[in-house]
DNA sequence: TTTTACTAACTAAATAGTTAGTTAGGAATA
DNA sequence: TATTCCTAACTAACTATTTAGTTAGTAAAA
């Protein structure tokens, strides 16, 4: 094991990074802090990165990819429109259920109306909704999707399962005598169903 | 017109606080600003509110109350579990359709896992989805309703809605050649059909 | 021996909060 | 009804601290 690995530390702290972004915000996380986190010196982080700012259009532009790279993925076998918006929501609840971290920067971004976003980066997330109009045109001419709008089907999925995802965290750190609330086992498949039999005609 | 009014100033300081705390979030807002965009000397703020800290509680609280007697009123006439969880997810509708602030704030809240939320606020909030509880536990009882996780319902409004309008806002300040994206008219109510035709028996 | 990866210690700027007052205006007094 | 007095409401200017970013230098690896 090398003592210094430029590629290894250099994803050592965007995985730190991503994970304190998360739980901060980008004001809210000091570089210091995500130094000490991430167990390099602080110059280290500025070795790597050019400022805070081009750290954190790195992570979101990371971030794009892996979703635009798990989408691609599902769909590719697909045939159908059905199994194409299937596969597209079961991408979508993928990465807003397995990484939590990224779920919650975009949603602290979309709450900010984007303004740490760059133009390039709004231009990736922009291709993932593109996508899914594409399904949804495709399903709506081989006649069995309903007319329905693109956004709102995006914007019940990734927010309905983000927010319930969110207020479980939320409720798990609770007092369970104030706050005796219980989520059902699979609830987050129970939003996937609930849209698809929205558009299914 | 007088000068000098206590209440007045501190209505004042609360109002633009909401919004300016909506548009950067809690780390991301400079009391200087907030103090100059109110247009006035930032030791007022500290002379009406303790820290920066109590001012966003205060806010907090506040908007714990506006959600909680919106839902109250929208309730108070109605007698079966139908009416009483159309009334509530209108309640619901309406504060986030027209407070974007105060929604904004409840999703930043939310993606940081509530780490500005005192255990009061927090109470409050709580409050609001013991109701809807209630609701769909008298319409199971009444056997109008499917078995359904009472926060995926909440989740799935609150978090689709929200989501789907900052998406819109996020659109509006955009390049129209760049995203040519087009929303429909009344997308919002859709949310609300989804819901209500998914609890329905 | 040169370059790449990294660090301890520093700096300049920004920022939350304070201090030592000033002033408006209402109440008590004459 | 005018004058004095008091205090709630407000402010200009300051401070202590925090913070992003830098510098000058060291050590591993190629």
């Amino acid at each position: 094991m090398k003592k210094r690995n430029a590629t290894q530390t250099k994803e050592l702290i965007l995985n730190v990074a991503t994970n304190e972004f998360s739980k901060y915000g980008y004001d809210g996380l000091r570089v210091d802090d995500l130094a000490a986190r991430a167990g390099v010196n602080k110059a280290t982080i500025y070795y790597h990165f050019k400022d805070k700012s081009f750290l954190y259009q790195t992570i979101l532009f990371d971030m794009s990819q892996f979703i635009l790279d798990n989408v691609h993925k599902k769909l590719i076998d697909k045939k159908t429109a059905q199994e194409k918006l299937e596969a597209f929501l079961d991408a979508v609840v993928f990465v807003v259920t397995n990484k939590r971290d990224v779920a919650k920067i975009l949603m602290q971004e979309l709450s900010f109306n984007g303004k740490n976003f760059s133009d390039e980066v709004k231009a990736e997330f922009f291709k993932i909704v593109a996508i899914l109009i594409g399904i949804l045109k495709e399903g709506k001419e081989t006649k069995v999707f309903r007319d329905v709008d693109p956004f709102l089907i995006h914007a019940t999925t990734v927010g309905g399962i983000n927010y319930y995802l969110s207020m479980q965290e939320l409720a798990q750190n609770e007092d369970k005598d104030r706050f005796p609330i219980s989520f059902k086992e699979n609830g987050v498949n129970d939003i996937k169903e609930m849209i698809l039999n929205y558009v299914k005609i």
